[in-house]
DNA sequence: TCGTAGTACTTCGAGTCCGATGTATTGTGT
DNA sequence: ACACAATACATCGGACTCGAAGTACTACGA
């Protein structure tokens, strides 16, 4: 996810860590922060594995800052990331909205839109969060507002999305 | 996030921990499963810290069970957790949404109401995934068609949800 | 000139999670 | 009679994450 999301930000340009830092946070720090000390061994795991390079410049403003940039190899991890994302990727909302944010790196339509389809399986298939026996409770049923507005805001979200996903993939052809 | 899924389930009926599985797997699991490496430590732990006991029964169906439930520490404690919710339950939905299956547990209408406006104040944070500088961006602005889509979702989901919040909290007095 | 805030990164230890693997029992199909 | 699935729990190592603290430098106001 975290490192989903480094490769996406430096597929447009190298960025310094702090940098990076700032827009992680923009895109999903509201929700879910990342710390400090998750993001620059974060850093050295990728670029260990040859996915980033490392550009040590004189600090302009502060301490020397460190410039990366994706290696050929972390083009195609990045790519390969999006293209094939895990199960928890497609069903996570967080991590599902990371892979949309950096989609369009995909260069094909062709790909971008089996990515799309993975997540309209997975939200056409008939899951609740409660359950009498194996049939799934519909929010009518349940006598706890809290858990009828769980199965409410669900609703709803997988209603907006499946549109969403829809309209999207008609117009990828 | 598991921990409060398991005092919440065993706040009601003594469980054991196989069907404690799969309640929460039911509950959260096709989003986030939850493996049996993390769910019978996590138990552990909770029995270590006094919330929950143990009881071993012969086997009736397989290898021997061991009922489990809440101390009345356990009892303070998940009560504890409800009203107290951390920052991060208040903001990331899976989390969320594990708070209000159980919120009900609370015994007292405003400690319940106080908890949903936390969450309000939160939808109404003006926080986008996007930005131009400081200011958020809206999916009118962007070109690319993923990130309208996260900025879409977002939006059918947080609108649906404010108008549940307003609803439920005037219903709560 | 002194404290504070912001930039930029690092280290450490503790906790948490997961995949893989193992053990033991009962029920079911063939 | 035997394999296999399901029940029920446990252990282990490796990876990841976080909070706390630290380093070091610049800019700026009082």
């Amino acid at each position: 996810m975290l490192e989903l999301a480094i490769l996406g930000f430096l597929y447009d340009h190298s960025l310094h860590g702090y940098e990076l830092r700032k827009r992680i946070t923009a895109l999903t720090g509201h929700v879910r922060p990342v710390a400090e000390s998750t993001l620059y061994p974060a850093i050295k795991r990728l670029e260990k594995a040859g996915l980033l390079a490392r550009e040590t410049q004189p600090g302009a403003v502060a301490a020397p800052r460190h410039v990366l940039s994706l290696t050929d190899a972390g083009r195609n991890e990045l790519r390969r990331r999006l293209a094939e994302p895990a199960r928890a990727d497609i069903t996570d909302e967080n991590r599902w909205f990371t892979v949309l944010a950096f989609l369009r790196h995909l260069d094909e339509a062709s790909a971008q839109a089996a990515v799309l389809r993975r997540r309209l399986d997975f939200l056409q298939e008939p899951a609740s969060f409660f359950y009498e026996g194996d049939r799934p409770l519909r929010a009518e049923e349940l006598d706890d507002p809290f858990r009828q507005g769980i199965l409410t805001i669900a609703r709803a979200t997988s209603r907006a999305e499946l549109a969403w996903l829809r309209k999207t993939l008609a117009s990828l052809g």
